[in-house]
DNA sequence: AAAGAATATTCCTGTAAAGGAATATTTAAA
DNA sequence: TTTAAATATTCCTTTACAGGAATATTCTTT
């Protein structure tokens, strides 16, 4: 991670950076929806809905129950808490720790969570 | 927001989400760089580096200064500001308050910052 | 068993975007 | 004032991917 490896998940990143997969997961917060809501809900026709689902389900953002015929789909919290730990790590670089000694030890002092 | 409007900068969302440009990022956490010197520690050829730094620039996720002959690109706060204040409103899924009425006003009573 | 519902998959097409190579532009240096 | 350095831009080609339409698959219902 202090090479050019990014502390983040870039299949999840990815998939959100489209309109219509990131209208889903803001859907997806009031609760579990299956397919056919999700697309009646957006406006999305059926396949594109259930392509968009097996994105966000291919990258872990959102899991699958399946219920006869249905197929629930709800967001998984693993991306979620990975993308915020790492939008968190972005702290040290606004608060310019390092323009002198005494302030990156005092920042070593105080702990780094939330 | 309610309504079906994303809490997130898309346009910066979608700049990150492509490999070259997060490792830009990843590289700008250690302060300012010029083009030529991302690009080298990249391994990028220079036009592919300034038109990356193009898209983050125009997306709101860098910003340059002219120093002469050399343009000198950082990371501005705002955008990962804004991711942070999106992933945490997130937390209220992941903590399932709306199971039950009583844990749903609890809730509305208990302060929603941090 | 047949018909219908819900979902997934396939095929096709159009388009956005990334990389390569060359070149334009701006500023410094000689 | 010519040359070189640093960066941006343009043009071209290729590829990834989203949408449309049709169809396959799975399960329920009758």
């Amino acid at each position: 991670m202090s090479d050019g490896n990014p502390g983040i998940d870039m299949a999840a990143l990815s998939a959100l950076a489209e309109p219509n997969r990131m209208q889903i997961v803001e859907l997806l917060r009031e609760g579990p929806l299956t397919v056919g809501e999700i697309a009646e809900r957006l406006g999305l026709r059926q396949p594109q809905a259930s392509k968009h689902l097996k994105v966000l389900s291919d990258s872990g953002v959102v899991e699958v129950k399946a219920d006869a015929n249905r197929r629930i789909y709800k967001l998984r919290s693993e991306p979620f808490l990975t993308f915020q730990s790492w939008v968190k790590s972005f702290r040290h670089v606004w608060e310019e720790r390092f323009d002198n000694l005494d302030n990156y030890l005092r920042e070593l002092q105080s702990k780094d969570n939330q």
